[in-house]
DNA sequence: GTCTATATTCCGATAGAC
DNA sequence: GTCTATCGGAATATAGAC
């Protein structure tokens, strides 16, 4: 499978990898290649240069994100709550097997805003997904911006604790294993929680 | 005030500004110097390398940085209501003013987790805190570790929105003001959410 | 398309005058 | 202590053979 891949999608994969392994200005365009196993040269070849590399795996990982996040939050035939668990498992299990891309995706947000806006902003889907009809539902007293703050704790509570893992495990003598369980817990409990906000 | 600072002083503040907005692998040694406005080989006769100098501004950074948690937290003449608010309020004001400064954390502890921990670990002064016994005291029938997703809860919930707040901005249509009024509003609520999930 | 060899730019560090 | 000038290496990019 791996194997099969021509080289233009060989130097993609390595430098994909890398670029949220370790960031752009980490990453040398040498170990794009030794890691992909073609030469260096094929690199500038095929992408004409580090930067448009760079840009082009930027896109489509942001874009994968993004399509991942509405995947669940457009479904219309699950309730608020089951939307909520789903988002919660998915995104922990994504985390737990993909520990570098919040860093990537956050790191690279803050430096180039411009690019990403257009994405984020296509159809303005998160806004009017179904998951931001039924939140509204259920909270009709409250202003618009309070349905985005819930967004804002959702995600909070699921992402930051994997940036925040080295002071975590630091502060609480916690070993990898430790760690790992007690994200499994935070699946059943951030989404009570977040009940527990939107019931206050 | 600027004005008086010494060489070595004038380095080292134009290089904790520049490690902190850009990170250390996109820091030059000539924009130090050109910033600093002295020559850039007294840079090195002062510090002997880039590396060394990142290393110590990193260190002073972290270490104010727990300082300032530790203070709210250890306070013994506040309640566990009132370290809740203090410490939301006075962390959002610190990263409005400063909103480079979780990337810098998050990014560097990411890269080095071994020269931080022995910054974390002394005395287990988080563990140990008042806040802590406060906590445990207020949760007499859970587990430790109940503690912990309480303190990782109150975290993500401030600072989070700080790292996503391209992201929130582009999904929201927010402007800078609005964003900011977003942030104070949570002032007031970040504590009330940690209250209810402490009397669930 | 793919490689080798090389050009070019950039960056951290130092030598040496003052 | 501070500066000018420069070194030496590393990293990106390209020229040109196959």
């Amino acid at each position: 499978m791996t194997k099969t891949l021509k080289a233009e999608d060989k130097i993609k994969e390595a430098a994909r990898s890398l670029f949220i392994e370790k960031g752009y200005e980490a990453t040398r365009t040498r170990d794009i290649a030794e890691k992909s196993g073609i030469n260096l040269a094929l690199l500038n070849y095929y992408f004409k240069s580090k930067s448009q590399l760079f840009e082009m795996i930027m896109l489509e990982t942001f874009q994968h994100f993004m399509k991942g996040v509405l995947s669940t939050l457009n479904d219309p035939n699950t309730s608020l709550t089951e939307k909520l668990e789903q988002f919660v498992d998915s995104y922990i299990d994504m985390l737990m097997s993909q520990p570098n891309l919040p860093y990537f995706i956050i790191g690279e947000l803050k430096n180039k805003p411009g690019h990403l806006l257009e994405i984020i902003q296509q159809k303005e889907t998160i806004l009017q997904s179904v998951f931001f009809q039924q939140l509204r539902a259920k909270m009709p007293d409250t202003s618009p911006q309070a349905s985005m703050q819930i967004l804002v704790n959702l995600t909070s509570l699921t992402i930051f604790p994997f940036l925040a893992k080295p002071m975590i495990k630091g502060i609480s003598h916690m070993s990898d294993p430790e760690f790992k369980k007690m994200m499994l817990e935070r699946k059943k409990l951030i989404p009570k929680w977040i009940k527990m906000i939107l019931d206050n």
